[in-house]
DNA sequence: TCAAACGTGTTGAGGGCTCAACTATTCCTA
DNA sequence: TAGGAATAGTTGAGCCCTCAACACGTTTGA
């Protein structure tokens, strides 16, 4: 019954986790020696940036960093100890709250940002020809549509994944 | 001085991270509750699982599994707990530890594959065509290779600290 | 031969993330 | 216009990971 993956798609896949996982270390590393902050928090800082008046929603700004409520809201509780973010009540709806880039926080991010986009270069787009930059971004272009749909569409039932060596794919 | 990203490796550059948040937090919210086991652990048993005699040198293991040695023992030392791995002692080399898949381990594994795969069939290649599957796994190939080398042939010129570089706006 | 260097694996502290539960506010509708 | 449902955000427990330090075995070279 399981549709397993066949040798493309299985050889696609283990790239595919070999360089998010190296990618990933190297760029947690960078960032965290160089600029005393994970990559979750940049990508914070990022869109903040990049806001007029520097200031969102917190629910609004989880959506632009890909962040989950949670997860934000720790992060910015950890950002405003550091000083680089502040809360501050939103006057439209009482429930929420604004997150605002601090100049320091701007200064931290501007900092951060010529040996991080170094790393990525080096790591990443060093290695690629212009067309296969454009072909990868259309890739992810596909698989981005392709995800905000099936979020909608329902119906998810049990099926595998990686196979099993031993059993063969029959597992 | 710094070559920051110009808008086809900003855009391709914000699929990637996109892509691999989603996909990330979603195989691992499959397999935590369709498999109990976050994907880490998911990989390090498909890896014993492949090997003849499901045994492997911790060190070994670590690098099929893409993890830090650290990483993994913290991992075996989890999985030892689920009854799912043993350790055993390295006959020909008194440092080492050899990591063995169990038989219940074994029916773990083989238990979540199915639903991992069909996940990772839904959010994933089910968006893509056999070209695309093929291209993107030639594009992993080549980050790979890059990866492998720079790792060798270092000479960061910019160097693991970063001085904060005052400049420039961007990010 | 034996000490220094190296390789292998473990440990514990600290930090980030997920999950579920919770508070507070706003929306919806009868 | 009350009451329930939905939305916004927070919190704490528990897990996983990183980092640095460590223990111990092996290799090397003077």
């Amino acid at each position: 019954m399981t549709r397993w993956l066949d040798d493309d798609e299985q050889h696609t896949w283990r790239g595919f986790l070999a360089v998010n996982r190296m990618l990933f270390e190297r760029l947690e590393r960078q960032l965290q020696t160089g600029a005393g902050m994970p990559h979750a928090y940049y990508e914070i800082l990022v869109r903040l940036s990049e806001t007029p008046g520097r200031t969102l929603r917190m629910s609004e700004l989880a959506t632009n960093a890909h962040s989950s409520r949670s997860r934000l809201s720790h992060a910015v509780a950890r950002l405003e100890e550091m000083g680089w973010v502040r809360r501050k009540p939103c006057a439209s709806d009482r429930r929420g709250a604004l997150a605002e880039l601090t100049d320091e926080g701007m200064a931290a991010l501007v900092a951060a940002a010529p040996g991080h986009v170094e790393e990525v270069r080096a790591q990443l787009f060093d290695a690629l020809s212009a067309e296969q930059v454009a072909a990868l971004g259309e890739i992810y272009d596909t698989v981005l549509a392709h995800m905000a749909l099936s979020h909608m569409a329902p119906s998810r039932t049990a099926g595998p994944h990686m196979t099993p060596a031993e059993t063969n794919a029959g597992a």
